[in-house]
DNA sequence: GCCAACGTTGGC
DNA sequence: GCCAACGTTGGC
């Protein structure tokens, strides 16, 4: 068992956005950064558990607890022209971007990156370094945990 | 909207 | 395979 924070433009899809979904469950498609893809397409397995954030937005942070719903398949637009996460490079024989499902767990009380901050027991957390540009990273459970505590 | 950090592209 | 140019991310 893997533990995971997965940023989500709250533009994009929120974790209202999410708990509103079938099944509460979204395909993760739109990764389009080599490390992120390997994370979900080596990695993730059903039953992980999930960080969702909220990034590019007002309040940055940590909005819900999800888990992985569906192990990695391809990402269905890359093959659409239309979409804007086409990829011309990508064929149905040679898939390039793959995708989980992911499913919400609970929404919580929103965890500002402001707040993380202040906890020296997060400061190594992928997140919170500078320059942090990864939109999935692992988090060590001991971090989970730690969270999971004070939400 | 700014801008630092980082990833990707492509000419050589 | 180097690396400059360019595009994107995302907190502020």
């Amino acid at each position: 068992m893997r533990y995971w924070l997965m940023k989500s433009e709250p533009g994009d899809c929120s974790v209202d956005d999410l708990a509103a979904m079938p099944g509460q469950t979204v395909a993760w498609y739109g990764v389009r950064n080599y490390q992120a893809r390997n994370f979900m397409r080596d990695q993730m397995k059903v039953g992980d558990k999930v960080f969702f954030y909220h990034s590019n937005c007002a309040e940055p942070g940590i909005a819900g607890l999800a888990e992985v719903s569906r192990l990695a398949y391809p990402d269905q637009t890359q093959f659409d022209p239309k979409n804007r996460y086409f990829d011309p490079k990508a064929t149905a024989d040679t898939p390039r971007w793959f995708n989980v499902d992911v499913r919400l767990v609970k929404k919580t009380r929103p965890v500002g990156i402001k707040e993380l901050r202040t906890y020296p027991q997060l400061e190594r957390m992928r997140v919170l370094q500078v320059g942090n540009r990864l939109s999935i990273t692992p988090v060590d459970p001991r971090e989970w945990e730690f969270i999971v505590r004070i939400l």
